[in-house]
RNA sequence: GGGCGCUUAGCUCAGCGGGAGAGCGCUUCCCUGACACGGAAGAGGUCACUGGUUCAAUCCCAGUAGCGCCCACCA
C-alpha cells in the first residue's frame, strides 16, 4: 500500500491542543495591536451549512494570519436566539406531539425553548471545532444572554427617551400563520397570476348628465371592499374633476363613501380611481389619513372576515374573495375582470401570504440614524469589498421606512414597556417598575410583545464586548476591523449594525465589510433547505477532511462572486493535501530534515537551486500578502497552490535530490528544504490548519505553526540562467516525447554558450532529463536539432534517433508558426504610433521577441536544409 | 418599475489595457528510490454579438441578445 494522507485521525487531534494552549485568545500577543472580528452569529437551533463554512473559513483565514503577524487577534464567537425561526422550530416539534404553545403557556413554552438551546446550542460549536475555526471560546456570547439582554434594554430605553422609538397604530405586514407583525424586509415578494376585478360604485345622487352611473375601481382583492371608506382619484386627473367631492354607495355594505382627491393615486393604473381600504392597505391608509377617512377593520389576525364584514363574517380571506365576487356579480356591479400578474408579499419564514393589517406596534424612527451610517461609508471610514455593494447600501438606506420592531411572539427580548390601565400611562424603563409613576396605581400591565431578533443582532459588535459597561474588552477590541458576511443580510444586519453602532458608540462598528457570494449547486441553483439540495459540510469533512473543504471554499470564493459547489474541486483540494503530506514524507523521512527552526534560519549560501526557490518563495509570499491585504483570498491561495505544486514539488524537490546525494552539500540542501517547506506550512496554515500543524510537528517539532510568525523571506539573487536550464530540460523531455524515445535512453545535449554553462547544470540535466550536456564550440550546421523551439542553446544529435521525414515535417510546421508570429510582431513594430505611444519597455519587449523569432526561423531553416 | 451581476477551453470557473489561465475531463509516454490520489509531454479557446475610445481591447465606453439576482405600497 502506497502512503496516503488520512485526515481523520490528524484533524481530530489538534483542536483541543490549540485551545488548551490558549492560542485563540488575543492575550497570546499581549503587545500586539488588536484585530477583531465578531462572527455573524448562527441560529442557535440550526446547524452549519456550506454557507457558514465559507463565511467562517474566510474569517478564520484572516484571523489566523493576523495572529501570525503578531496582532492581538480576537475572533469572537456566538449564537443568535433567532426569535421567529427558533420559535417555529420548537413549535413544530411540539406540534408533532400534538401540543401547541398555547397549551403550555408562555412561561412553560419559553422554558422549553431554553431546553432546546441547551440541547442543540452546543452543536454549532462542535461543528466549528471540527472545521478548525479559531474563535476565542472564552468570550462566547448569545444574543439572549444576560449581558446582551441588558444592552438591548439600554438601547431600547435610550431610543425611546430620545424619541427614536415610538408606538404607533399603522399598517403592518402581518403573517396570519406566525401570528405576528413583520418588518418590511421580512416580506418576500413572489409573482403570482391573479385577477383584476373592476367594480362600479354607483353615485348616491344618480347618474351624471353624461349618463355615467358611478365610479369604476380595480382591485386584486375584492374582499377588501367590505372595508372601503372612500374612493380616491388623482387631483389633476381631468376625467374625474366632476366627481371629486361626490359620494358613492358601497355595494353589499350599503355605505355612503366619499370620492376624494389624492396625489398618491397613479392615474395610469386601472381606471385611475382607487378604492380606499384604510385598514388593509398601506397606501390606502395614508390616503385615508390625509382625507380624514375612518379605517374599518374587516380582516382579523387570523385572516378571517370580522363582524364589520356583515354577512361574510368568519370566512377566510380567500373564501371571502370568492364569495364577495359572486355577490358583486349578483349585484351587477362587476364591470369586467382581467387576467393579472402581480407580486404578493409572503412571510420569509413560512411563505404564507402577508396580510397588511392595521395594528398597534413599536417602531424605530430610522431617519436620524441613517445619515451618519451613510456618511461613514461615503467618507470611507467603513468600506464594502467589493465596493459595488455600497450602491445597494446607499439606495436601501435612503429609502428606509420606519422599522417595525415588535413581534407577537414569545421567544425574544420582551419589550420593556408597561401600561397603567388606570391612567393610561406608558412606562418604558431600565428597571422593572413597581407602580405607576403618574397615578400611583399598582396595577401595571407588561407589554406582551418581544423585539425583532435583528434588534439584538444590530448591537452585536459592541454588546458582545460588554457594552453598556465600559469594559476593558470594549476599550481594546472595539471598533472591530472586519465584518465578513453574505450579501443577503446586508440590509437585515450590516446596515442596522452601522446605524446602532455609530449611534451608541460614536464609532463605525467595523472598517472593512467583506461580502461574499452564495453557495450554488453545479447546475446554478441556490442551495437551500427547502429545495433539498443542500450538502452537509460535516459529511464532506468526513469524506475529504476539513482542510480540503476549507481550501476548496477559499479558492472558489472570488470577491463577491457566488461559489459553485462541485465535488471534483474538493477532491482536488484533498489531493493537494496528500501531495503536501507526501512532500513532507520525503523531506522528513527520506532526507531526514527535522528540527527546522520555527523562525528564520534562512541559509546564507543556499546553492543555485536553493537560491532560486528561496527567491521565488519571497516573490510569491510578497504577492500573497498583497492579495490577502486586498481580500483576494482565492487569488492568493490559487497562487500558493500552483507555486507549491508546480515549482516546489515538481521542480525544486527534484532538483534537490542530486546535491542531497553529495555528502559535502547535503546539509546545505537540507537547510534550504527545511525552511522552504516550513514557510510553505506557515503560508498555508490559515487555510488548512490541521494538516499544516501536523506536518509542523514533524518538521519543526516544537511550538505550533498556529502560534508561529508569518514568513518574511530575505532576498536571494536567483542563479543566472535558471529559466534556460528549465527550458533545456523541458526541451529534452519534449524531444523524447515527440520522437518516441524511451526515458531510459540516455541522450547527449550539445550546448553552445559564449561563457560555457554553469557547472551545476550537468547534474540537473542528468537527473531531470537523463541527458549529458556537452559544450559545443559553435552552433552545429548539420546533424543536430535545436531544442526546444525557444531561446535555448541546446542541440541534440539526430543521428540514429529520428525519422528524417517526420523531422522535416515537424520543422516545416515550426517555421510556419514562427513566421506567423514574426509577421504579428513586425506589423506592430512598423506602426509609428506604437513606437511613439507605447511605453519603452513594451517596445523593447516586442523588438526582442521579433528578433528572437527571426533568429529561430533562420536556424530552423538551416536545420531543414541540412536534412535535404 | 428601478438597480446590480453574469456570458472566457468539453464541464465548473478565475483573470484583465500590451505574450489566453486553473481544476476536472481528454491524448501519448512513464509503477524513476515522497506521492500512480503521482510524474512527463501534449491537444483544446475569432474571451456572447455589434459599434466606439486607444498606438494597442478578452479587459474601458455604448448598444443588442440570453441568463441570474436584489429592491419596489402595479390598487
Amino acid at each position: 500500500m502506497k502512503p496516503t494522507y488520512d485526515p481523520k485521525a490528524v484533524e481530530a487531534r489538534w483542536y483541543s491542543t490549540w485551545e488548551e494552549a490558549g492560542l485563540f485568545r488575543p492575550e497570546i500577543n499581549p503587545d500586539g495591536e488588536p484585530f477583531t472580528i465578531v462572527i455573524p452569529p448562527p441560529n442557535v437551533t440550526g446547524q452549519l451549512h456550506l454557507g457558514h463554512a465559507l463565511d467562517m473559513s474566510i474569517q478564520d483565514l484572516l484571523i489566523r494570519r493576523k495572529r501570525m503577524q503578531g496582532y492581538a487577534a480576537l475572533w469572537l464567537p456566538g449564537m443568535d436566539h433567532a426569535g421567529i425561526a427558533t420559535q417555529n422550530v420548537v413549535e413544530r416539534e411540539l406540534a408533532a406531539e400534538g401540543i401547541s404553545r398555547h397549551d403550555l403557556g408562555r412561561d412553560e413554552f419559553i422554558k422549553q425553548v431554553w431546553m432546546w438551546k441547551e440541547r442543540y446550542g452546543g452543536r454549532i460549536g462542535e461543528q466549528m471545532r471540527v472545521l478548525g475555526f479559531s474563535t476565542d471560546w472564552t468570550r462566547e456570547r448569545f444574543t439572549f444572554d444576560e449581558g446582551l439582554s441588558s444592552a438591548v434594554r439600554e438601547v431600547f430605553v435610550t431610543l425611546y427617551e430620545d424619541g427614536l422609538i415610538y408606538r404607533g397604530n399603522r399598517i403592518t405586514n402581518w403573517c396570519p400563520r406566525c401570528h405576528t407583525a413583520l418588518s418590511d424586509i421580512e416580506v418576500e415578494h413572489v409573482d403570482e397570476s391573479g385577477e383584476l376585478t373592476y367594480i362600479t360604485y354607483p353615485f348616491t345622487d344618480g347618474p351624471l348628465p353624461d349618463g355615467t352611473v358611478g365610479v369604476t375601481v380595480a382591485t386584486t382583492r375584492p374582499e377588501t371592499m367590505l372595508g372601503d371608506t372612500g374612493v380616491a382619484v388623482h387631483p389633476d386627473d381631468e376625467r374625474y374633476q366632476a366627481v371629486i367631492g361626490k359620494t358613492v354607495r358601497l355595494p353589499l355594505m350599503d355605505r355612503e363613501i366619499p370620492i376624494v382627491a389624492d396625489a398618491g393615486v397613479d392615474p395610469e393604473f386601472g381606471t385611475g380611481a382607487v378604492k380606499v381600504t384604510p385598514a388593509h392597505d398601506p397606501l390606502d391608509f395614508e390616503i385615508a389619513e390625509r382625507a380624514g377617512l375612518e379605517p374599518i377593520v374587516v380582516i382579523d389576525e387570523r385572516a378571517r372576515i370580522t363582524a364589520e364584514g356583515g354577512r361574510f363574517v368568519g370566512l377566510d380571506r380567500l373564501e371571502a374573495r370568492e364569495a364577495v365576487r359572486i355577490a358583486l356579480a349578483d349585484a351587477g356591479v362587476i364591470d369586467h375582470v382581467e387576467e393579472y400578474r402581480h407580486s404578493v408579499g409572503t412571510c420569509s419564514r413560512c411563505h404564507t401570504v402577508i396580510e397588511p393589517l392595521l395594528s398597534l406596534q413599536w417602531y424605530v424612527k430610522v431617519g436620524p440614524l441613517v445619515g451618519p451610517a451613510i456618511e461613514a461609508v461615503k467618507a470611507g471610514r467603513s468600506r464594502f469589498i467589493p465596493t459595488r455593494w455600497e450602491k445597494s447600501y446607499f439606495h436601501w438606506m435612503e429609502n428606509l421606512r420606519d422599522w417595525c420592531i415588535s413581534r407577537q411572539l414569545w421567544w425574544g427580548h420582551r419589550i420593556p414597556a408597561w401600561y397603567c390601565d388606570a391612567c393610561g400611562e406608558v412606562i418604558v424603563a431600565r428597571q422593572d417598575p413597581t407602580g405607576c409613576p403618574a397615578c400611583g396605581g399598582s396595577e401595571l400591565r407588561e407589554d406582551d410583545d418581544v423585539l425583532d431578533t435583528w434588534f439584538s443582532s444590530a448591537l452585536w459588535p459592541f454588546s458582545t464586548l460588554g457594552w453598556p459597561e465600559q469594559t476593558a474588552d470594549l476599550a481594546r477590541y472595539y471598533p472591530t476591523q472586519v465584518m465578513v458576511t453574505g450579501f443577503d443580510i446586508i440590509y437585515f444586519w450590516v446596515a442596522r449594525m452601522m446605524k446602532m453602532g455609530i449611534h451608541f458608540t460614536g464609532e463605525e462598528p467595523f472598517t472593512d465589510i467583506v461580502i461574499h457570494g452564495l453557495i450554488r449547486t453545479s447546475d446554478g441553483a441556490k442551495m437551500s433547505k427547502s429545495a433539498g439540495n443542500t450538502v452537509d459540510p460535516l459529511d464532506l469533512v468526513d469524506t475529504y477532511g476539513a482542510d480540503a473543504l476549507r481550501l476548496t471554499l477559499l479558492q472558489a470564493a472570488a470577491p463577491g462572486q457566488d461559489v459553485v459547489y462541485q465535488e471534483e474541486w474538493i477532491d482536488a483540494s484533498r489531493r493537494f493535501g496528500n501531495k503536501l503530506w507526501n512532500a513532507l514524507r520525503f523531506a522528513v523521512e527520506h532526507v531526514g530534515v527535522t528540527g527546522v527552526p520555527a523562525e528564520g534560519g534562512y541559509p546564507e549560501d543556499p546553492g543555485p537551486e536553493g537560491a532560486w526557490i528561496l527567491g521565488r518563495l519571497r516573490e510569491v509570499a510578497t504577492r500573497v500578502d498583497e492579495l490577502l491585504d486586498g481580500y483576494r483570498l482565492s487569488d492568493a491561495y490559487g497562487l500558493l497552490y500552483n507555486f507549491a505544486w508546480s515549482e516546489v514539488f515538481d521542480w525544486y524537490l527534484e532538483m534537490a535530490k542530486t546535491p542531497l546525494q553529495d555528502e559535502g552539500r547535503a546539509d546545505g540542501v537540507k537547510a534550504v528544504l527545511g525552511v522552504v517547506l516550513r514557510d510553505l506550512l506557515k503560508l498555508f496554515h490559515p487555510a488548512i490548519p490541521f494538516l499544516t500543524e501536523e506536518l509542523w510537528s514533524e518538521l519543526v517539532g516544537e511550538g505550533f505553526v498556529a502560534g508561529s510568525r508569518w514568513p518574511e523571506v530575505p532576498h536571494y539573487a536567483a542563479p543566472e540562467g535558471i529559466a534556460d536550464l528549465q527550458e533545456l530540460i523541458v526541451g529534452v523531455r519534449r524531444f523524447r516525447a515527440e520522437h518516441g524515445l524511451s526515458p531510459k535512453r540516455e541522450l547527449t545535449v550539445g550546448i553552445t554558450a559564449s561563457d560555457g554553462f554553469p557547472q551545476w547544470w550537468a547534474e540537473q540535466i542528468g537527473s531531470l532529463a537523463n541527458a549529458t550536456p556537452e559544450m559545443l564550440g559553435e552552433a552545429p550546421t548539420s546533424g543536430m536539432t535545436r531544442i526546444p523551439a525557444g531561446s535555448l542553446t541546446g542541440f541534440i544529435s539526430l543521428a540514429g534517433l529520428v525519422d528524417v521525414d517526420a523531422e522535416k515535417a515537424r520543422l516545416e510546421k515550426s517555421i510556419s508558426e514562427a513566421e506567423d508570429q514574426l509577421a504579428k510582431f513586425q506589423g506592430k513594430l512598423a506602426n509609428p504610433s506604437f513606437r511613439e505611444r507605447a511605453p519603452e519597455d513594451i517596445v523593447a519587449k516586442e523588438e526582442r521577441k521579433a528578433l528572437e523569432t527571426e533568429q529561430l526561423i533562420a536556424k530552423l531553416r538551416g536545420q531543414l536544409a541540412e536534412l535535404g
